[in-house]
DNA sequence: GGCAGACGTTGTACCTTCAC
DNA sequence: GTGAAGGTACAACGTCTGCC
């Protein structure tokens, strides 16, 4: 209803740490939304987009942020250069950028709200757009565009954790339908994984719920796991590949017809930081750092197109992630300094033929979401 | 063929539990 | 007490079936 009648004209957030909220009464993450309804849609309405890194203490603060933006446009955030900075007294609290209404409408309306600063919210947009942004370099590559397709074209996703729980029951034993289970922080640490737990299908269905049979459920299971639910000031991992097939609680299975040379590459992409910008992008932000992926958005989410990429660079990408498989990660809070993510992207970029793109990975280790801290960005004068 | 209700499926918001 | 992880009740949606 809002996209068609109304023009959004303001997406105000908060990114800074554990004031994600605007409310009172919630600890849950919060956008402020402005639309102004209206008869006809003008092709020029835009809307600004402010990514606040602390929030205004007071109402005299607020008056002075509101003042700064109404008298000043804030840049396009594909076409212009830099943002424009939310700093009424001296102090910056944030950033503004501005998006096309038509360019947004049928878009997420999260993507220029990402990230607190505009530059990786420029990346994501041209990400989306299969082009790679560097601060100060520009796009890549310079002719043609990173190949990507959306999820659902090379799978399908599964069963959600409340169907696993309608059809099985964790067994003691081996059984014939291994799982992942759980995602704890300080167990999943590589790309490589096993199955760590069985499941028992159920003959009786829980007490007040459908039995689902184990036969409808097992078709969905899959090797390449992609996170369900995260924690990006602790954990390491978006996706991984299991060894077998399995079913799982808190990941989403990808049951998919792509040879295992190809759901390797696919998961090397998706721990790649292109792909973290991406994912950030699509996330569903419940509380701060904790995020969710939902089913409908994800299967949309662009990743790269492994089945045309030309066998070479599929065999160098299947060879990279069997090489990294078992190296740790660190918690996506050092991905600037993790020797395994900055190998993961090198292989991305030398078989893509882009740039180092180190850069992007020292810009997401400075988001609040990722740190729970303002210390990276803001410059501390004494 | 159209409609309404039953029933099954899917997705998620909210709640509980666990560990420190 | 708090952060992190796991479980489930419920709503929305889709499909099937029987009746007119």
């Amino acid at each position: 209803m809002i996209e068609e009648s109304y023009h959004l004209e303001w997406l105000v957030v908060s990114h800074e740490p554990r004031r994600w909220n605007f409310s009172e009464n919630t600890n849950l993450s919060e956008v402020l939304v402005i639309a102004r309804k209206r008869e006809q849609a003008n092709e020029d309405e835009r809307v600004n987009c402010i990514n606040l890194w602390r929030q205004p203490r007071n109402a005299v603060e607020a008056l002075g942020v509101a003042r700064a933006l109404l008298s000043s446009d804030p840049p396009d955030v594909q076409n212009d250069p830099g943002a424009l900075e939310v700093a009424p007294s001296g102090e910056k609290l944030g950033e503004a950028l501005s998006v096309p209404w038509v360019w947004l409408r049928g878009r997420l309306w999260s993507f220029p709200c990402t990230f607190a600063q505009a530059e990786l919210v420029r990346a994501l947009f041209h990400l989306l757009d299969g082009k790679l942004y560097l601060p100060g370099e520009g796009l890549f590559p310079k002719r043609g565009r990173i190949p990507l397709c959306a999820l659902q074209e090379l799978g399908e996703l599964g069963f959600d954790r409340r169907d696993i729980h309608d059809g099985f029951t964790l067994a003691r034993s081996r059984t014939s339908y291994p799982a992942f289970w759980g995602h704890d922080a300080e167990a999943v640490l590589s790309m490589a994984q096993r199955p760590n737990r069985y499941l028992n299908p159920r003959s009786q269905p829980a007490q007040g719920r459908p039995l689902r049979h184990a036969s409808d459920l097992w078709p969905k299971a899959g090797q390449v796991l992609i996170a369900e639910r995260l924690r990006l000031n602790t954990q390491r991992l978006t996706a991984v590949f299991v060894e077998r097939k399995v079913l799982s609680n808190v990941w989403w299975p990808l049951a998919t017809e792509l040879s295992e040379e190809r759901q390797k590459a696919l998961v090397l992409w998706l721990n790649s930081t292109l792909s973290l910008l991406m994912l950030s992008g699509h996330r569903e932000e419940t509380e701060g750092a904790f995020i969710g992926f939902k089913k409908p958005v994800l299967k949309q989410m662009p990743v790269l197109d492994v089945r045309n990429i030309g066998d070479p660079a599929l065999k160098k990408l299947a060879q990279a992630f069997d090489q990294f498989a078992n190296d740790p990660l660190l918690p996506f809070p050092e991905i600037a300094n993790d020797p395994t993510r900055t190998a993961i992207d090198k292989a991305v970029a030398d078989i893509l033929g882009l740039p180092d793109f180190g850069i992007l990975r020292e810009l997401i280790a400075r988001e609040p979401i990722l740190c729970l801290n303002l210390d990276r960005l803001m410059l501390r004068t004494a």
